[in-house]
RNA sequence: GGGCUCGUAGCUUAGCAUGGUUGGAGCGCUCGGCUGAUAACCGAGAGGUCCGGAGUUCAAAUCUCCGCGGGCCCA
């Protein structure tokens, strides 16, 4: 290829015959021999296949000597850095439309900090451990429980284990690429690599170092049959609502003396645990009352007491005896219901008071069973009272309970009641409707259950964690001292540990002989505490850690390890150290934290963020991140979440198919606040593509048809900015001013405003005003100053425009940009981001601009009120307005006498009283306060002359267009019409036949064509008249 | 049940922080126009109890309170 070679005689029609191109069906290809004359341009076609054309650059992107995502991060190094941490996904799973919109928002703003010149390292990461992990391993088995589990071989198992881990890995890396997301998956932190939980070892050593790790017990929502604790995420998922016993029951008050009996009314929905009732709770400050009821149709009368706010429970005639509060029956002595519940560790059945008593339902006073209740078991523990276990861990009543002994909780309750029936201690019974957790694979009713468990003091780091917070930037604000703020106010300990196989192993090991414990924080200690010898390869999963023995320094007995894992939560809120195998590597660790950016969606709050931030606080008093973006979820078409078990999930495969990753990128980037919810359809990402893809398409396509046409090169040309003419000046100057407002919405994360800005220039600065304005400037068969001034602007256009778009639509834009753009950069993601050039932004000409397409609205409006259409040429439109915009308007007045089709264009002063006085031809319209537009609609011969003509043209040029004709192609035209017609065509032939590429026009119909050519006719109605047109190709 | 958040035309949404002409767009619909880059575009029309109610104010889509509905998180 020459490059700026520009032929000094060349027409459009040159380009016929010529050697290089050939033309089919409007399209324009070059062929490829004959290099001598090659363009500067890829010939392009019209219409776009954005799926295969992204296909082709991500095989552009990955070949060998390219690998532009490397070099992009590459040739950045030693430049400042911004610090992103990829929250972990799972892969035994299959990626949904959530995970790829997380990935396409990390994504582009990676992007974005890159071009703009900061190092941006990218690991990826995985998430492995965990209960899903275990259970998906369960149901390939066909079993669940921890005994089948246990007998099926611990070893086995977390094998089996790992190998699901990475099930999905290939749909992950393939959904991840081929949504454009870079991200450096060939050396990922994983976390159950050795080295990752050597880590997460040492940090909870350090948290052990500091007393912060303990040994408690904790009611946790559990699954009697699967016998294990459950996560909030995972009892979140289950609850129903069901029809449980409704109970009161009366609780015998001890008295002094030997009075008549008093009774307090306390309310249940769970029967079955009265049984491990310890304290019954009434509220210091409220209103309580002694009532005499008559119960038993009035037959009999008892002494009750219960909160006067309820009295309303009472079905029954009573009469209020005593008013008092709550603080009144403090520590007052009760009768047990039952007699055979064990008590260990303290006092029990006795009245205490509490807060947390409400007066909404029940009685007002509240029956504490410190085994089945998380607020009963602190509430016990706060008061000093005692603890009975009456259930065993699969959920039967022990031997402890012999009546019912082996009998599952859940049917005992018909038992309990009717003996609280027999020995008169029920007051009434009936049915209640609310939701209550089921276990989400098995189904079987959730027990909240005290466990034994390892905590991490979370709430004394209460304060360290508010300050942390304080230092982080949150997206949207309100999360900070919202709902991630209000969480962290009433903080809780960390139930840690989990009694399960597949996870980190707690590092915590047991003296059998003095009870002593001790945290190990490294392989190398493992080693040198061990009885026995540790191999160095050892895997640090369970058994084989189980069997590792260490010697207790106190008294020289045996230390075991205590069997639990701990929570996968714990090894993702780990990943900034651990992924980088800190403190026992520490470069990397050091220059990467805290991080500058982490991004997911906003049931992370109290998730990740929250792991992340209640690691780093316990261990090194920072905050993790600095900034951190909650995203919003994906729904679908009618705004119902997606999830596999609506059957609702879009097919993001189908996507990538069919419309393709820049359309699905630009559709969430556009939708709304990255932080609201997003509905989803294929259908919407359709509309998109139609919408922005096709136009910023079509803007290519024409400059690289014509640019193709012409031979122009960029590069061998140059004409700076001010000496082109207005139009140009002001789509660069619009172009600055975009490059301003992105950069300035997407530092504040506000994807959507900068993503919206730039569909708005590309669809109406660019091409319904610039382009349409400018076609003509293109057409220019010679070599013209303007021309060249149009091409560059375009040009110069294109590519900022490729570089501003690029971290949003990896793909079209690197084609583009690969086309048009040759020399020292390969790729659009190799430069640097545009910076707006302020000298280049004329305010006052983009004011203009907007002014006179306001006038050019009016002036159609004027047209359309009187009935004339825009091809209607027509003497004059008057613009009367305030001095201001008189200049304004006068500066780009050629736009407004031309898009209005109008021969002159005369401005008048509103100030001085002005001589226009419009005549009755004129229409008038009002455009603002000082400004209106007067038309002058009277038609003269020789206006309607030339309107037929350009009638005539339209109708040609369309006839072409239906014929499918080559842009160049020459035709030869025939007509019939009335003496108006004729007189028209006779006075404008030179112009008809240039504007059509006609090489001659003549009278008469034509019935065959002599030579056998194609002939095409049709009788037109043009208005009033009829014409005759036939167009026969030459 | 609690916390946070959202609710504007059939659909997608701007405006709300800092109250102030007649609440703007796009898709879809009707009519008209333009068009050899564009299945694009332009103009007009129909379509709004700005979720409901109360309050503050000369003035509320916007501020306050109470509801209703969706979402998320927690129970």
């Amino acid at each position: 290829m020459i490059k700026g070679i520009i032929k000094s005689v060349k027409t459009k029609s040159y380009l016929e015959g010529h050697k290089n191109y050939i033309f089919i069906a409007g399209k324009i290809y070059c062929s490829i021999d004959g290099d001598r004359d090659m363009p500067h341009f890829r010939s392009e076609s019209q219409k776009a296949n954005f799926a295969r054309l992204e296909e082709e650059i991500l095989e552009r992107w990955a070949r060998d000597r390219e690998k532009i995502f490397e070099r992009s991060v590459e040739q950045r190094g030693g430049c400042e850095k911004f610090v992103f941490v990829e929250g972990p996904p799972t892969a035994n799973g299959l990626p949904h439309p959530g995970h790829i919109l997380t990935r396409v928002v990390k994504d582009l703003v990676l992007r974005y900090k890159t071009m703009r010149g900061f190092y941006v390292k990218r690991k990826a990461g995985w998430d492995t451990h965990g209960l899903p992990v275990e259970i998906e391993v369960e149901k390939e088995l066909g079993i669940n429980t921890k005994g089948e589990i246990e007998k099926f071989g611990i070893e086995k198992f977390n094998r089996r284990c790992k190998d699901s881990v990475f099930r999905y890995e290939k749909e992950w890396v393939n959904a991840t690429k081929r949504v454009g997301f870079w991200i450096d998956m060939d050396s990922p932190y994983i976390t159950f690599d050795n080295e990752y939980i050597e880590s997460v070892w040492w940090s909870l050593k350090e948290i052990w170092k500091k007393g912060l790790l303990y040994k408690g017990h904790k009611v946790v929502p559990y699954c009697p049959r699967c016998e294990t604790t459950l996560s909030s995420h995972e009892v979140a998922q289950g609850y129903e609502d069901v029809e449980d016993p409704s109970v009161y029951v009366k609780f015998k008050l001890k008295q002094e003396k030997e009075s008549e009996p008093l009774y307090l009314l306390a309310w249940t929905t769970t029967p079955w645990t009265l049984l491990g009732n310890i304290a019954l709770a009434v509220h210091p400050l409220h209103a309580y009352v002694k009532a005499r009821v008559k119960v038993k149709d009035g037959t009999k009368e008892e002494n009750i007491i219960l909160a006067e706010a309820r009295l309303d429970v009472l079905d029954d005639e009573y009469e209020i005896l005593e008013r008092f509060k709550g603080k009144t029956l403090e520590s007052m002595k009760y009768e047990r219901l039952f007699e055979y519940a064990k008590i260990e560790g303290g006092e029990s059945h006795k009245v205490i008071t509490a807060d947390f008593v409400t007066l909404e339902e029940g009685t007002g006073v509240v029956h504490i069973a410190p085994a089945f209740g998380e607020v009963d078991y602190e509430v016990c523990r706060e008061k000093k009272l005692g603890f009975s276990q009456p259930v065993n861990s699969e959920g039967h009543f022990t031997n402890d309970v012999p009546p019912l002994e082996g009998i599952f909780v859940k049917d005992a309750d018909k038992l309990v009641i009717e003996t609280m029936e027999q020995r008169g201690v029920l007051y009434k019974e009936s049915r209640h409707l609310h939701s209550y957790p089921f276990c989400w694979r098995c189904d079987s009713p959730l027990l909240y259950y005290a466990r034994e468990s390892w905590f991490i003091a979370m709430k004394s780091l209460r304060d360290n964690l508010l300050a942390t917070n304080e230092k982080i930037n949150w997206y949207p604000a309100h999360l900070k001292y919202g709902r991630f703020g209000n969480f962290l106010e009433n903080i809780e300990d960390w139930a840690l540990s989990r009694e399960r196989f597949w996870g980190t192993p707690l590092n915590i090991w047991i003296c059998t002989g003095c009870g002593k414990d001790y945290c190990v924080g490294s392989i190398k200690e493992l080693k040198e505490r061990a009885e026995s010898s540790v191999s160095s390869d050892l895997d640090l999963h369970r058994p084989y850690i189980d069997e590792v023995v260490l010697k207790c320094e106190d008294c020289g007995g045996e230390m075991r390890r205590v069997k639990d894992v701990i929570d996968c939560w714990y090894d993702s809120g780990s990943a900034p150290f651990a992924q980088w195998h800190y403190p026992f590597a520490d470069e990397e660790f050091k220059q990467n934290f805290p991080a500058d950016f982490i991004t997911e969606a906003i049931d992370q709050t109290r998730g990740w963020f929250y792991s992340l931030l209640a690691v780093s606080t316990a261990i090194f008093d920072e905050p993790p991140y600095l900034n951190v973006l909650s995203l919003g979820h994906i729904l679908d078409e009618k705004g119902v979440k997606m999830s596999k078990s609506k059957g609702n999930v879009v097919d993001i495969n189908a996507i990538f198919e069919n419309e393709g990753a820049d359309a699905l990128r630009w559709y969430f980037f556009t939708a709304g606040p990255p932080s609201d919810d997003i509905r989803f359809s294929e259908h919407a990402i359709i509309e998109k593509q139609k919408k922005f893809l096709n136009t910023l398409w079509n803007s290519y396509f024409f400059f690289v048809t014509y640019a193709t046409i012409d031979e122009f090169s960029p590069n061998a040309k140059e004409i700076a900015v001010e000496q082109r003419n207005a139009m140009d000046r002001w789509i660069i100057s619009r172009l600055n001013t975009l490059t301003k407002e992105v950069i300035d919405a997407i530092e504040r994360f506000e994807i959507h405003v900068a993503s919206r800005k730039i569909e708005d220039f590309v669809i109406n600065d660019l091409s319904n005003w610039y382009i349409r304005r400018s076609r003509r400037r293109f057409w220019i068969v010679e070599e013209n100053f303007d021309k060249d001034c149009a091409y560059l602007t375009l040009f110069e256009v294109l590519v900022s425009l490729c570089k501003l778009l690029a971290p949003f639509v990896p793909f079209v834009t690197e084609y583009i940009y690969q086309n048009i753009v040759k020399g020292e950069f390969e790729s659009v993601h190799l430069c640097d981001y545009p910076s707006p050039d302020e000298s280049l932004i004329e305010v006052e000409l983009e004011d203009s601009m907007d002014l006179v397409s306001g006038l050019v609205e009016a002036g159609r409006r004027a047209r359309s009120d009187a009935g004339i259409k825009i091809r209607q040429p027509l003497k004059e439109v008057v613009v009367v307005c305030g001095t201001g915009k008189k200049e304004k308007v006068a500066s780009l007045v050629g736009i407004l006498k031309d898009e209005l089709n109008v021969r002159d264009v005369k401005l008048e002063d509103v100030s001085l009283k002005s001589e226009f006085t419009a005549a009755d031809e004129y229409k008038q319209v009002k455009v603002d306060e000082d400004t209106t537009l007067f038309l002058d609609t009277y038609l003269d011969k020789s206006l309607v002359e030339e309107g037929v003509v350009r009638d005539l043209v339209r109708r040609i040029q369309g006839m072409r267009k239906d014929l499918d004709l080559e842009y160049t192609a020459k035709i030869r035209v025939m007509y019939e019409g009335d003496e108006e017609v004729k007189e028209a065509i006779n006075k404008f032939a030179d112009y008809i036949c240039e504007e059509t590429l006609a090489e001659s026009i003549e009278e008469g119909m034509s019935s065959s064509s002599a030579n056998g050519e194609q002939i095409y006719d049709k009788k037109w109605k043009m208005g009033e008249k009829e014409v005759y047109l036939a167009i026969e190709k030459k």
